[in-house]
DNA sequence: ACCTGAACACCGTTCAAGT
DNA sequence: ACCTGAACACCGTTCAAGT
């Protein structure tokens, strides 16, 4: 075993933001602590002082970072159905589903107010923002081929994204009905909501 | 002043329910504590003990006693537009926003995976079933109406219900663009939502 | 049955000090 | 510049003890 160097880390920053998303996989939401990720990253409880301001200020860090996968692995699927809209928004959809229940405590981290003032932190308000455009973009070529009906692309993209926004969370919550759950896969119940805001392509 | 029984509260477990609930809407969800709560409910810190197992236990009372009033206050709305089955959808989904806003921490609470183990609290889990039967049954009568497409009833109010929500979430979390937000005010952001599933009544 | 007070392990944050 | 170790105030939870 290679002794770990108990000083001048390198790269601490960004290894605390690893250490972070480790343990928020392995012990949820409420055993992330700044101590911990201190512990795993092999410093002292304090060290993260010298890189982030709080605990706030890591968590902002690991939601930015997390934005911005979240915003490559939809990208890929962006491209990959560029010829087909309507399909391109499902796969879109479904991506962001797989998103969040591959890493359900980080989704929850981004979206669930553990992060109280976003505001405060520009890095996240940039990179919440550039994967809303991206919906909006898919979202206006499903209104040029007539897969979804017309009006502002803005609000149109930001039903879309609610509707499957709601649904993982309400998932993620266990709160929606056995019922429901039984009648279709995961799939297909994005597939079916997606349904409801689309136009049917027969007429 | 009334001198304060240091014992014997009388109906201590109710006390405590509505001190979190007041703590919650003072110092929000980080700010709540178990130690706070019995503070507030004047008894020690160690007094919830004897009617809470534990503070996921706390969190479950109250949550359940939100998704009571919840399932009040839009039952209220419910009777209230009976004979007119796209309003009262409508004035459900307002009543529910309403809500959230009114107090956000409580919603959050209810909602955002505070309480990690939700089977746990059978009393939380029939509530939050039977406010999603409440959506169901004004579902159904838009379908009826030919406001909403046909389809499994649970389905499609699925689809409401995570539209709505999903929306709330994103507000709460300011994560909805500052352009849609001046387009319309929450009210019409909140029909233009529900007009994107809802079948057109001119035709 | 209902509540207290001391105790324990854990937490976020600060700060003087060390290299 | 980067990190440590001690310290402080706070937390959830347990438990022996008191009425």
């Amino acid at each position: 075993m290679p002794k770990k160097k108990t000083y001048h880390h390198g790269d601490l920053k960004n290894a605390l933001i690893k250490a972070g998303v480790e343990i928020l996989a392995k012990d949820g939401v409420s055993g992330l602590s700044l101590r911990k990720v201190a512990a795993r990253a092999g410093v002292s409880h304090a060290a993260p002082y010298a890189h982030f301001a709080d605990k706030q200020s890591l968590i902002a860090a690991i939601s930015t970072e997390g934005f911005r996968q979240l915003y490559e692995q939809v990208s890929v699927v962006v491209d990959e159905y560029k010829t087909n809209p309507s399909r391109q928004l499902i796969e879109v959809a479904w991506a962001y589903v797989q998103f969040a229940l591959d890493d359900s405590d980080r989704f929850k981290v981004m979206f669930s107010g553990i992060l109280e003032k976003e505001k405060d932190y520009p890095d996240f308000v940039a990179e919440s923002h550039r994967s809303f455009q991206l919906v909006k973009t898919v979202v206006e070529a499903n209104q040029a081929a007539g897969a979804l009906r017309s009006g502002p692309p803005d609000l149109v993209a930001l039903s879309a994204w609610s509707m499957i926004h709601g649904f993982i969370m309400l998932l993620l919550e266990g709160q929606i009905s056995h019922t429901a759950l039984e009648q279709r896969d995961l799939r297909g119940l994005v597939e079916f909501q997606l349904e409801q805001i689309m136009i049917r392509n027969g007429g």
